[in-house]
RNA sequence: UGGGGGAUCGUACAGCGGUAGUACAGCGGACUCUGACUCCGUUAACCUAGGUUCGAAUCCUAGUCCCCCAACCA
C-alpha cells in the first residue's frame, strides 16, 4: 500500500529507484523512508545536492517520507554555525523534513544500552591499547590483525569499565569499546572496529551530558533502524562499511531492518568539493567565505545567483549510477543559463563604458523609449528607459580596425542601438596616449524604436545606457576558481587555484531600474549574462554578481582566429 | 600479492538476449532588434580475448585498466 502508482508514477529510472519499486511491489515495506545525514561540520556543496534530491526526490516519488538527520557523533568537529546553515540550505534547495527533524545525538542514551548489550553478549570489549599500538596490530591490507591482550576480558569487567569510561574517569583515549568480530577479515572494518571513544569534549546539542561518543560506525545504522529508515543511501566508500552495518543490525534488537545502498558521488571539472579542501580555502582567505561565490557550497551558488530549481535540474539530469564519474562544469552552466533565460528578466548594464556623443540628437533633449522585459516571457510586459546625446556603450563593441567578421561599431560602420536607433560612427576621439575615449556617431531620427523605414539591415544590436541616467555600479565576475579541470586534491591543490577567478568592475554604468533590483533576483544584463545583486551593495552603489556569461559564440570566433591573445579573446576563459 | 566496487560517443546517463538512445560539449546551417534564445543537420561509444546463442553492450570464462579500504573522521 503506497501512496503511488508504481505502474504510471513518473519516478524516472535510476538502480535506487529500481530498488525501492521492487521493494514496494513486493510489499517488503508500507512506506519507503529515506533520510539525510549530514555531519555538521562544514557547509552543503553541490555534491550533497546530488545526495538531498536523490534521498528527498525517492521519498517523493514514491509517496515516503525523508528525515534530516545531523550524524553529530564528533563533537571536536562539529558546531552549531553549520547545524544551522545546513537546515536553511535544504530549505533553500527546496526540500521540508516536516516534523521529521533528528539528530544522532538523539539516540545517545538509546546507542550506549546497545552498547552494553553487546558486551553482555560477547560481542564487545573494553581496549586499554593506545592508539599507535592498535593501528599496528589491525595488520595491514594482506596481514591479517592480532588480537588485543584485552580481548578476552570478562563481560563484567567490560561492563564496569564501559560505565566508568560514561563516568569520565578515564581520559581521552585511555580506552575504546570495540566490537569482537573477526581481526582476519579481508575488509579492515570487521577487525574489531571501534564502537565507542573517549572525548572531553563539549557537544553542540548534549553539551558536557556525554565524554565517551559513539563512532560513524556504531550510530548511523542503528539511527537508521530506530528511524525505521527502509533504504538508507549513502556514497560508494561506505561500501565496505556495510558488512559490518548489517552485522550491528542483526546483533542488536533493534526496532526495523534498514538497508543501504550506495552510489557514486558527484565529481565536476574545475571544481573540488573536497570538504577538507573548502575548509581550508575559507580558513586561509583564499576566499571571502564559506559563500563565497566562487565556491561549490549552496550558500555560494545561492550567492552568485544560481536558482535552486537549477541545481534540481542539474542534478536530475546527471543521473545516479554506480560508477566514479567526473561532470563536465559546462553542463551545469547549461542547466543555469537554460531556466534564467526563461525567468530572468533583461535589462542594459554597461560593463566597460565607452562614451558616445550623437552629434545631431539635440543637446539637452532626453526621450523615453519602450523596451521589453523579457522576450521569453509576455507576461513580464515592457518599460521604459531614456535615451539622450550623450551615451555609453560597451568598449568591446568599438574596434578601430575590425577584423572581417566584426558586425559591431567600427568607423563608418551602421549599428542599432537596442530599442532606439540607428547610429552610424563618425569618428573616434583619442587621448595623447592614443587611445579611444569616445565615439562621435550620428543617429537616424527614422529609426526610432529600432527600425528603419527603407527596411535596411544593420548586422549588430548593441546594449547602451543613456549617459543622463545610467547608476553606476561594480560587478563582480567569477571564473572558475581552480585553472584545471582536475584540480589534484592530494598534491599542493592550493597551487590550481585560478588567479583570476575574480575580476572586480568599478565605474560600470547600469540602467537606473537596477538601483532597486533585490538581492537574489537573478537579471539579464543584455549581451552579457546573468547577473544578481549582491548585499555588499550599499544605497546608491549596487553591486552585482555574474552568475554565469551567455553563451559567447563571438569569442570562440576571436579565439580560434587569434590564439596568441591580444586584444582579441580577453573576454574568454570560461565565461562564468 | 587481502577485501569491496566499476568499465557504453569527448563528458554524464539510458539500454535489463532482438535496429546502441538522450543530454551537455563539438562541428555545419537557418532564424534573429541579445553574435543570446530557438530550430535543423552532423561528428562520435559498448575495455580486451574467448565461449553460449539464430542473435550478446546485456549471459558465462579468463584477462586488462580504474576507484575505495589499514582514523579512537564521516
Amino acid at each position: 500500500m503506497t501512496a503511488v502508482d508504481l505502474e504510471t508514477a513518473e519516478t524516472g529510472r535510476d538502480f535506487v529507484r529500481d530498488i525501492v519499486r521492487d521493494d514496494l511491489a513486493a510489499g517488503r515495506h508500507a512506506q519507503v523512508i529515506t533520510r539525510f545525514p549530514p555531519e555538521p561540520n562544514g557547509y552543503l556543496h553541490i555534491g550533497h545536492a546530488k545526495s538531498i534530491c536523490l534521498n528527498f526526490g525517492v521519498a517523493q516519488d514514491f509517496g515516503g517520507r525523508c528525515n534530516l538527520r545531523f550524524d553529530d557523533t564528533n563533537p571536536t568537529k562539529e558546531e552549531q554555525e553549520y547545524i544551522d546553515a545546513i537546515q536553511h540550505d535544504v530549505r533553500w534547495l527546496g526540500f521540508d523534513w516536516g516534523e521529521h527533524l533528528y539528530h544522532a545525538s538523539d539516540y545517545f542514551e538509546q546507542l550506549y544500552e546497545w552498547a552494553e548489550h553487546l558486551i553482555r553478549n560477547g560481542k564487545a570489549y573494553v581496549d586499554d591499547t593506545p592508539v599507535e599500538e592498535m593501528r599496528a596490530m589491525r595488520g595491514t591490507l594482506t596481514e591479517p590483525g592480532r588480537e588485543s591482550a584485552f580481548r578476552q576480558r570478562a563481560a563484567a569487567e567490560n561492563l564496569d569499565l564501559f560505565r566508568r569510561m560514561r563516568a569520565g574517569e578515564f581520559p581521552n583515549g585511555a580506552r575504546v569499546l570495540r566490537a569482537k568480530i573477526d581481526l582476519a577479515s579481508g575488509n579492515m572494518n570487521l577487525r574489531d572496529p571501534v564502537l565507542y571513544r573517549i572525548l572531553h569534549a563539549s557537544h553542540p546539542r548534549t553539551g558536557t551530558a556525554w565524554c565517551i561518543y559513539p563512532t560513524y560506525d556504531f550510530a548511523h545504522g542503528q539511527s537508521d533502524a530506530i528511524e525505521k529508515v527502509t533504504h538508507s543511501i549513502c556514497t560508494l566508500e561506505f561500501e565496505d562499511h556495510r558488512p559490518l552495518y548489517d552485522w550491528l543490525i542483526e546483533n542488536l534488537p533493534v526496532p526495523s531492518r534498514p538497508r543501504q545502498y550506495e552510489f557514486a558521488r558527484l565529481n565536476m571539472t574545475y571544481t573540488v568539493l573536497s570538504k577538507r579542501v573548502l575548509t581550508e580555502l575559507v580558513r586561509h582567505g583564499h576566499v571571502t567565505g564559506w559563500d563565497d561565490p566562487r565556491m561549490p557550497t549552496l550558500a555560494g551558488l545561492r550567492r552568485r545567483g544560481v536558482p535552486p530549481a537549477a541545481i534540481r535540474e542539474f542534478v536530475r539530469r546527471v543521473g545516479v549510477a554506480r560508477a566514479n564519474s567526473v561532470v563536465d562544469v559546462a553542463m551545469f552552466d547549461h542547466a543555469v543559463r537554460e531556466l534564467l533565460n526563461k525567468t530572468a528578466p533583461r535589462y542594459m548594464a554597461v560593463l566597460r563604458p565607452l562614451k558616445v556623443v550623437i552629434e545631431n540628437y539635440p543637446e539637452g533633449k532626453s526621450e523615453e523609449l519602450d523596451a521589453i522585459n523579457n522576450p521569453e516571457d509576455p507576461d513580464a510586459g515592457k518599460r521604459r528607459i531614456a535615451f539622450g546625446r550623450e551615451l555609453y556603450v560597451e568598449r568591446d563593441d568599438f574596434m578601430e580596425n575590425p577584423p572581417k567578421k566584426f558586425y559591431r561599431l567600427s568607423p563608418g560602420k551602421e549599428v542599432r542601438l537596442r530599442y532606439a536607433y540607428l547610429v552610424t560612427c563618425r569618428e573616434a576621439v583619442k587621448d595623447a596616449s592614443g587611445e579611444v575615449v569616445e565615439l562621435r556617431c550620428t543617429y537616424d531620427p527614422a529609426t526610432r524604436g529600432g527600425n528603419a523605414p527603407d527596411g535596411r539591415k544593420v548586422q549588430a544590436t548593441l546594449h547602451w545606457v543613456s549617459a543622463a541616467h545610467a547608476v553606476p555600479a561594480e560587478i563582480r565576475l567569477y571564473n572558475q576558481l581552480f585553472q584545471r579541470p582536475d584540480p589534484r586534491a592530494d598534491g599542493d591543490i592550493m597551487a590550481d587555484l585560478n588567479p583570476n577567478s575574480l575580476e572586480v568592475l568599478s565605474g560600470c554604468l547600469v540602467e537606473p531600474a537596477l538601483a532597486a533590483a533585490n538581492t537574489g533576483e537573478p537579471v539579464q544584463f543584455e549581451r552579457q549574462g546573468y547577473f544578481c545583486r549582491d548585499d555588499d551593495s550599499r544605497p546608491g552603489a549596487p553591486v552585482f554578481n555574474r552568475t554565469v556569461g551567455l553563451r559567447d559564440t563571438w569569442a570562440k570566433v576571436q579565439a580560434a582566429g587569434a590564439p596568441s591573445g591580444g586584444e582579441a579573446g580577453k573576454k574568454s576563459g570560461g565565461a562564468r
